[in-house]
DNA sequence: ATTTAGCACTCGATCGATGTGAGTGCTAAT
DNA sequence: ATTAGCACTCACATCGATCGAGTGCTAAAT
């Protein structure tokens, strides 16, 4: 791959920076009234018939400027792109976010979505945090109906899950209670996650020996498992009609599948790409997701006791504003790794 | 005011019907041609024109067909509408939903709201269940850390509320045992939403006496009062997107700001109209939200115990096929008042 | 007195021709 | 190697003509 010349990264960049900015394809008049730009419009034309052969740009028609490929954006992401400092503004924005120090961490997390989708103008994708690392503090069951009941679990960070189940019918107090403690002796300390696996055999011949109804106590196991089992991590979503403000999504049947993709949760852990450590930049069919085609997906990874356990993205088109949604995104993940290590570390 | 002719209201259903099926103006042509309407097309543009001078009718243009008014929509919806049988295959759909009895109160409604936009093609608003005639059931605090714990509350419904606090750092188990019991002896019983105003007093005076931490304590009651506080009812919305499939909004301009409203949750409880009992249908301008001057609204209650706690709405253009939706909505605001009547009665 | 057939008229939508301008590629001069 | 010049391309906007669905009105038919 032949490597490009200065020249032709300074003028790469300046396509991708005006494209960014204007939504409209970039000619080579334009780019020679550019400051940093000496060389007449012929030059330029030039050098953006040569980089189009490369595949660094395109021409959506033959008597149009010249427009960032994929390949183009990946290049200037990976070599050209300018680092500048975030704005003070900005960061205090996002400081508001986590200087709420007694809200509930979701709350937090979805708060952290919201602010970032209005900083970028984009839409927000934050997951987690997810809660593997936690241990069970106490299980709880409170009866509230003869036959019914609600089974609460709280986690060593503060998590509480809580499920409806059934009791046998005739199973008294006494017998509750003796059940709870039982399984709080068994589970105390034990991971969420382990609670189905290796616990399950060990608790259920043990409530033999203690319990009356071992059959109904089995059911109540059973269901106070699926707590465990249904936890996945939460995903929130900040800005979904950000894409309406795009030029490129105008028109309502692009704009669409990127809608219903949004609204589908469970769609959304395939969205955020799951690299380990540091930003990761997914352009356009980089993205797996066939929606996403023409959309560029930036996430952050966020971490308690060195363990990432979430993540922030940003879903824009791919005439993206790299560099400021990678510096909010940075800031965003460092600033939720800082306050969750102090609320859940 | 003018009263219809029995010829006037079969024209002006068919109209209705047929602008609501096909989405363009309806001309006298198309509709001589109709099975039920045996005029030719000359007396029926009488009686169109006839039906616009009395507001019923609206003409896009001079010579475009007619379109029914927001007047013309409530005439047909007041005393036109046929209320023909839900359908087999619907119900069962809806069935599905009711009938996985384990499930959290939460999880249905939202489950509710998703298979309600399905069915319909439109959006559909959930609200509640208001929380405001549950009781105390038993008040928990579980500490973490020292300094830091979780307070649980919860309702004779079984639904849970959490909040992390923070507690005096010297604060020791034994007195943390203490304070709790002050509290579930105090609290057990009462609405949540008396927590805050009626019996603020009383326990802090109690406290007084068998504590040693009283200010500690104090704090920690002024937190666990949050939790009412800040248990609004939720809000679930279900097929947003569903808005971009009507015509009326293929346009991104015209679709913005209904979006722009269904994610902004807090918004929504202005949208669903609070009348007591029945199917309250708001067309057009009759909605209070100036967003929503181009749609209809209908919703309808549901209940426990013989009082409403909630609404389940859906939202779309005014040319809506009212029939079909109410339907809906009645069936479904009936089965959620079973279901939960049966859960939590 | 109603209803309907007939007809001129309106007006949005569609189509084609035309002009405009931003932008290009190529060539020749610098 | 760079740039000025120029012919060329092509999306887009504009204009006019045409089309047709639909109307309102009048006069004939029932």
């Amino acid at each position: 791959m032949a490597v490009l010349t200065d020249r032709q990264k300074l003028i790469l960049g300046a396509v991708v920076e005006d494209y960014v900015f204007s939504a409209e394809p970039v000619g080579s008049r334009t780019l020679s009234k550019h400051e940093r730009i000496r060389y007449s419009a012929a030059t330029i034309r030039n050098e953006m018939a040569d980089l189009e052969e490369m595949g660094y740009l395109a021409q959506p028609h033959t008597s149009a400027g010249r427009v960032p490929s994929q390949r183009g954006y990946r290049f200037y992401v990976d070599h050209l792109m300018m680092q500048t400092e975030i704005d003070a503004q900005t960061v205090q924005r996002l400081r508001e976010v986590f200087q709420q120090r007694i809200d509930a961490v979701e709350r937090m997390i979805q708060q952290t979505a919201v602010v970032v989708s209005q900083l970028t103008s984009y839409t927000s994708i934050v997951s987690g945090p997810r809660r593997n690392s936690e241990r069970i503090r106490q299980v709880q069951i409170i009866s509230l109906s003869p036959g019914s009941a609600v089974a609460i679990v709280v986690t060593n960070a503060g998590t509480v899950h809580d499920r409806p189940i059934r009791l046998p019918d005739d199973m008294s107090a006494q017998e509750l209670e003796r059940l709870v403690n039982l399984l709080n002796s068994k589970l105390a300390g034990s991971p969420l996650a382990y609670m189905k696996s290796t616990l399950y055999q060990e608790i259920a011949t043990d409530m033999a020996g203690v319990l009356e109804h071992y059959e109904g106590a089995l059911g109540v196991l059973d269901e106070l498992l699926r707590v465990a089992e249904e936890k996945k991590e939460p995903v929130f979503v900040g800005g979904a009609i950000n894409v309406l403000a795009q030029p490129e999504f105008h028109d309502v049947e692009k704009a669409r599948p990127l809608l219903a993709l949004l609204e589908q949760v469970d769609a959304l852990y395939s969205v955020l790409p799951d690299e380990e450590g540091g930003i990761s930049v997914r352009i356009g069919e980089e993205n797996a997701v066939p929606a996403l085609q023409d959309c560029t997906v930036i996430a952050a990874t966020y971490s308690v006791g060195g363990q990432p356990v979430g993540r922030i993205g940003v879903l824009g088109p791919t005439r993206m504003n790299y560099a400021r949604v990678m510096q909010i995104l940075d800031y965003a993940a460092g600033a939720l790794t800082d306050t969750l290590q102090r609320r859940l570390g």
